[in-house]
DNA sequence: TCTATTACAATTGTATACACTTTACCTTGA
DNA sequence: TCAAGGTAAAGTGTATACAATTGTAATAGA
């Protein structure tokens, strides 16, 4: 589904997955196929076509002769992806501490000390974040199971508008990479059981942290869209 | 996505999945668009749309001007969806085990009891594999995580064609029943982590069981096709 | 006989036209 | 003023026509 996109409808559909991550189309925003077939240049029928991958993916909501508009996540479930994802990523964890290659757990320990790197010498939160997404993505490839692996990533992508915001809350850094390092020493230590543990529970907190900050800043929102919060807290 | 289908598009992407279940269309057939849109008496517009969410939901796979193939599960695919299926089955069924409401657990117990007398009065294997089936989902949807649900559901579906073969190998009926049996204990006990790892090995071993049954039948077969299987060995 | 090239057929991708449903607004009546 | 109904506008669902790409087969050359 990643494939390069000689066809019109691929195209389309990454320029509204990119509006839509920029916040350019915020959730509850209509999607009107005619509007976006000219704003993008080319007929309904790609324009259609990439909606109703969109759809199947979860990022955009559609019922039969209503419009489809971007997917709203409500606070609930917010946390039900982040339940969820953290099941898929703990169990990630657990495989590969196994399962991984000399090269991909050195890898692994090169974006960690990056990220170490990084938090010393207070360097750019926003690089910080890049770092911290690599050293999950690495974690799930490194299970070598592409269902898995594809899993996962499917729900890290809704999370994905919401997850950087983690960075945000005070003393968050220091505790993600704590929690990090923790689960490095487990994998190393080729503990599966104890990385999906630690990984589980870290995916957990992730979320609820990012719960946490969004309720503390609701009384100004109805909504808490992330372009909203992005103009209020820019990183 | 599983809506009523007042939409023709709704109604040839269930008669597609229901082919492919079926095993008229096996694995690696083509879909091609014209015929399907004369057999079903519709445009291929409809088609169109209906095998694009084929494609997302992993059924069939599609390239740009290639056309689209029933999804071909090799070996290796299969087993990690089971591996990913047994992870998030075993995760639910912790989730389960504290979050089922009285109704939902006594109905549960009313499937595993149904099933046992199924059993032991040697009934239909073809109503003991959907009370079995039965079993799995309650489970699932007793942790109340509609994400959590939707993405199991979404696994399970592709091992659907293939999951009812347990049953055949000998022994594995019993085998099947005394391992819900231990996991029902554990719910009724209250052992989150114990029901975890019950069902999760259980649904591992369910995994391993077909693999076992698919390579010993092989050497008759360039493909396990599940139509093929099903006339070898009919239910 | 085998290989490569080229033309043609088959099939997908896209555009346009039309039918049907929903939504919104306006009118009408109380 | 407000509610109810109806009508027009907007938008989605589907069909058809056309363009672009791919698969195939036939032919020419070695």
């Amino acid at each position: 589904m990643t494939d390069k996109d000689p066809t019109q409808a691929g195209t389309v559909r990454l320029a509204i997955e990119r509006e839509i991550f920029n916040g350019l189309l915020a959730p509850g925003d209509a999607l009107e196929e005619g509007r976006l077939a000219g704003r993008f240049g080319v007929s309904r029928t790609p324009v259609r076509e990439a909606i109703t991958q969109l759809a199947q993916a979860g990022l955009v909501t559609k019922r039969a002769h209503k419009r489809a508009v971007v997917a709203a996540l409500e606070p609930e479930t917010l946390l039900e992806l982040f339940e969820a994802l953290s099941e898929l990523e703990g169990a990630a964890a657990f495989l590969s501490t196994t399962r991984m290659s000399e090269a991909e757990r050195s890898e692994l320990l090169a974006i960690h000390e990056a990220a170490a790197k990084n938090l010393r010498l207070n360097g750019d939160p926003n690089e910080y974040a890049d770092l911290g997404f690599a050293f999950h993505q690495r974690i799930v490839s490194g299970c070598h199971n592409k269902v898995l692996i594809e899993t996962t990533e499917w729900l890290a992508l809704r999370v994905l508008p919401y997850r950087r915001f983690q960075v945000v809350a005070p003393g968050r850094l220091q505790r993600n990479q704590s929690d990090h390092d923790d689960i490095i020493s487990a994998i190393v230590a080729h503990d599966a059981a104890e990385a999906r543990s630690l990984m589980q529970r870290h995916t957990l907190e992730q979320g609820d942290a990012l719960m946490r900050f969004i309720v503390l800043n609701k009384t100004t929102h109805t909504d808490f869209h992330p372009a909203a919060l992005a103009k209020e807290h820019p990183l």
